[in-house]
DNA sequence: TTGATATAATCGGAAAATCCGATTTAACAA
DNA sequence: TTGTTAAATCGGATTTTCCGATTATATCAA
């Protein structure tokens, strides 16, 4: 069994890896030059290996760097989830739970959600935070989200994954639209140049171009929103139609427009809601409570079909 | 961000979970016991929670403390990793590898993959250790072995996974016997009461029953072997039938006996084999090259079908 | 009760680690 | 040359870690 290197000194090296500079990772640290200094050095003895480039003029990561850095914030966020269990333990459903969600769910799943959470757990207070899927999951991998609401399929690799209902997506058009004149239109009857798609990054947009057989980098009509409501805007202005989920549609993502929807014919374009945590996460408890919470909520999506708990394995 | 406690103070932790006695978890740990007992109190109050239940008579873990030794030997198990990647970074296939099986892979996969590793990969020295899975993946979870073969289904929660490729289970039985009157028979037509099957714990066991339809827990025929030559034997003494992995049979597991094989009618029961290993283990390379040779040893196995890797998400 | 044994906590001091501030070194740029 | 920037180095202060000895408590046996 060799010796092992502190955690400090790997955060020291997660800080220089992160500014590449030895002055801005010491501040960052709360420690002087010299100390970081010395604490690298102690840890590339300990290692045997050299860990940070020093070119006359630049600070570079070796390839054994970058892979121990990789290894080392994995390392510190386990180490700070062991320290959140034990401060937590025996107090669940209390305290501060930062929950991230992509646009398309946030404003439909979240309001009844939060609402029944705080019936159940009044004392558990949760922060939310809206980006993309591989932004969420970046936080949640480096600790600053605890559990994040996402579609699948999405690579979740080494994280705490359970799935939560399936829904469908539903063609949005205005009504005198030939996509509308149809009362359960197949995806083929849809005609691609007319697609309205939303911007890259947006998982939606890969959902709507799959569902409809299309490739992940198509971009059929060339007009893209960079959100739902301005996708639904885009709607109303005639411009083409657009896949929206059922969820959203249910929850009067429509109302106040005259853009109308319709269910697609089997096979109909699906997406699978999911919740992720890091595996080491302190709050499992919460991590199943939510789960619960979400998976109830089939009333206001009703034709949402439940489907079982899965688990990363 | 609070603060972290030291790897050291999580092992003292560990070694009283293990012998719950301070004194000898200090030798364990070659310090002395007060230095130890000083250890438990600073990371106690540090995670302000009471670990380690002192009472009069014994000394015990709280759930509390139970629950920060898991975590805290995740947290060593992976900087052992970390130490090994950056001591091991820039000369992979080198070293000793520590390499499990269960004992119905083991004599059939391993000289072959033996063989080309060494060709390949000369400085490479792997040592083989032979057990049943539950304990291999516990050995590879401990850090005690880098790598395990094993037949799914297993929870493999929180391993590397690397599937190998799918093999069939083929009846064994005497020429004269009744099952093997058929070229290929179907699971139906064989008669649970003469089924021979392996003990308990086992893998191929379980494969076999569910294999057949039959529950987990069923002992048909009553009578268990203790290894695959045990239980052609007990086919040779006139016992029964039982079902072997293709790959056993065609490399000669039956050579020397009145035993005949017979491959079974679709749909066959299947086995399928693969790798795992910690996530964080720092032989990636070598893992991957195990594996590419296990995945191309096909014609030794000669209608295994190949798979795509999987990977634990 | 008394004495022997076993175990964990405590205390004082030694040893080691960690850290800081000041200085040095090196590489440029003006 | 001089000035600037950034990392390494060095001496000394501080803190942590550790040990050895002792204490406190309970168990067990005579």
């Amino acid at each position: 069994m060799s010796l092992l290197p502190s955690l400090r000194q790997l955060s020291y090296l997660i800080a220089v890896s992160e500014s590449l500079n030895f002055t801005q990772a010491a501040a960052a640290c709360h420690v002087t030059q010299s100390t970081l200094s010395g604490g690298i050095q102690e840890l590339e003895r300990l290692l045997d290996a050299t860990l940070v480039e020093r070119d006359r003029h630049a600070v570079r990561m070796t390839p054994v760097g970058e892979a121990v850095v990789d290894r080392a914030r994995n390392l510190i966020s386990m180490a700070n989830d062991l320290v959140e269990h034990a401060a937590q333990a025996g107090r669940p459903m209390t305290g501060l739970l930062r929950l991230g969600a992509i646009p398309t769910i946030a404003p439909y799943l979240l309001a009844p959600l939060l609402r029944i959470s705080r019936e159940r757990h009044p004392l558990l207070r949760i922060a939310l935070r809206e980006d993309q899927t591989s932004r969420l999951l970046e936080q949640v991998r480096a600790g600053d989200l605890d559990f994040a609401l996402i579609a699948l399929p999405f690579d979740t690799h080494e994280l705490k994954l359970a799935t939560l209902f399936d829904e469908e997506l539903w063609l949005i058009a205005l009504a005198g639209d030939a996509a509308a004149r149809l009362v359960r239109p197949r995806v083929d009857q849809l005609d691609p140049q007319r697609m309205l798609l939303m911007e890259d990054g947006h998982c939606l947009r890969t959902h709507t171009l799959t569902g409809c057989g299309l490739g992940e980098r198509a971009n059929p009509g060339g007009l893209e929103a960079s959100s739902v409501s301005t996708l639904v805007q885009m709607v109303e202005e005639g411009l083409g139609f657009g896949l929206l989920p059922e969820m959203a549609i249910r929850s009067g993502a429509l109302n106040q427009t005259t853009v109308t929807a319709r269910p697609i014919a089997a096979p109909a374009p699906r997406r699978t809601i999911a919740m992720v945590a890091r595996q080491s996460t302190a709050r499992g408890a919460e991590f199943d409570a939510i789960a619960a919470i979400a998976r109830s909520l089939e009333p206001v999506a009703s034709s949402a079909r439940k489907r079982r708990t899965g688990r990363s394995a």
